[in-house]
DNA sequence: CAAATCAGTAAACGACTGTTGACTGAAAGT
DNA sequence: ACTTTCAGTCAACAGTCGTTTACTGATTTG
């Protein structure tokens, strides 16, 4: 009743839906329903707890107009997955093109990543949040995200003088230790207040004297002594 | 129609049903409740996504027979908390009675817990899905057991004669390291399949290994070069 | 033994869900 | 200028959901 406005009732997503060619509004219009998963994860919700209605609903669309776009939730998730790692990618990739200082390496491309994290939020919640509660496919998404990862900084850390003596078995759990720690940040990062300037920095020392820590002992490690007696148990 | 079986149809949960006194019983139906929740949790699926039905289902009850147990959802959720670090504790006072070796103990430790959580996965699945996915009042919960967890372990750490030079910030960030570590494996081994005793091992050794980095790193730390020039940006 | 308690049942409610098929109308293709 | 394409609409579907209400019947209580 009283519908008086204009046809289309359009959410906080799709605005000028009127202008462009119609791949240009498609690609809008499916901007728009990632935009709105998005911004509903934004508060106490999970991915699995959201309906695709809900998101239509948010991006200004029918529901039977979702299935132009994705076949269903599952492949929304995955659209979101890559969404939220190509614009990391990028930073990185523009990152390594740019040249870190020679210096402080490690703190600069650490400042650099929490950097983008902070300018990218909505995503690494939604990463954050699907990294261990999510569908089986999204996780290892994620998880091949970290490994990848992993392996790129084992790389890079080989090419220290410092490091040269690590198998490489030893600098993949240096690597993986750094990232670890780094992951832990963000996910402080992500629970702190945007504007909280001062837990912000608290955040950033920390890590960055995680990272002195580690240097440390690896200036002290020997591969040689690798493993020795583990005490593990099946169950 | 043809519901021909005896009067009570119940799941998994409640087995044998006639005996006991109402307390027993009440009590019973409660753990059944609590069952079918982890039950369900070790798939795929994330709390959030549980319906109160389905659990009920589950369970064998009827779904106003939940409300008997529980305001709601919510509320079930904080007994799953409750349930699953009470038997952390237990096993933590328990360890802690028994004495550790003098010697590894830091090895032995980080042992014990893992072994635990081996005989516990469901708990910990649960723990590890809502660490970040849920609702803040078992995010805050989570949080807090883990904050206590980092401080005991400092206190711990901080009779070490190695460590007495340390500050106390600096003794919580390592101990925020080891458990960040031992959290890391926690996942890993949540994520092995159960029965892989060669992945649990190397589980085992590499957070071992770790360890030995992070008390080689210990061991050339200087607290007084605390802090330095963090990089942080507001934004 | 009668009365009170109370864990669990049964049925109904309105709301919301995912998915469908037939449609509309503007843009793209020819 | 015409036909085709196709993003999005609309209406309807069969289910599931959480919650409420009145109830039942065994156990506890006095």
């Amino acid at each position: 009743m009283s519908r008086t406005a204009g046809r289309r009732r359009r959410g906080h997503g799709a605005e000028d839906t009127e202008t462009g060619s119609r791949d240009d509004r498609k690609r809008r219009t499916r901007r728009a329903l990632l935009d709105a998963a998005l911004d509903l994860l934004e508060g106490e919700r999970s991915f699995s707890s959201l309906s695709l209605r809900e998101i239509t609903r948010v991006a200004g669309i029918t529901p039977a107009g979702f299935y132009r776009h994705f076949s269903g939730m599952e492949e929304l998730g995955q659209a979101l997955i890559e969404d939220s790692f190509e614009s990391l990618h990028q930073m990185m990739r523009d990152a390594r093109k740019d040249g870190l200082p020679p210096t402080h390496i490690i703190r600069a491309s650490v400042a650099i990543f929490l950097d983008h994290v902070q300018s990218h939020r909505a995503h690494f919640r939604f990463i954050a949040k699907e990294r261990y509660s999510g569908s089986s496919a999204v996780r290892l998404a994620i998880r091949k995200e970290v490994r990848l990862w992993v392996g790129e900084v084992a790389v890079d850390l080989s090419r220290f003088e410092l490091l040269k003596r690590f198998s490489s078995e030893d600098l993949q759990m240096l690597a993986g230790m750094m990232i670890n720690a780094v992951i832990a940040a963000t996910e402080l990062l992500l629970d702190a207040e945007p504007g909280d300037a001062a837990a912000v920095t608290r955040i950033y020392e920390t890590v960055e004297k995680q990272m002195r820590l580690l240097v440390l002992g690896a200036s002290l490690w020997d591969s040689s002594l690798t493993g020795g007696n583990a005490t593990p148990r099946p169950a």
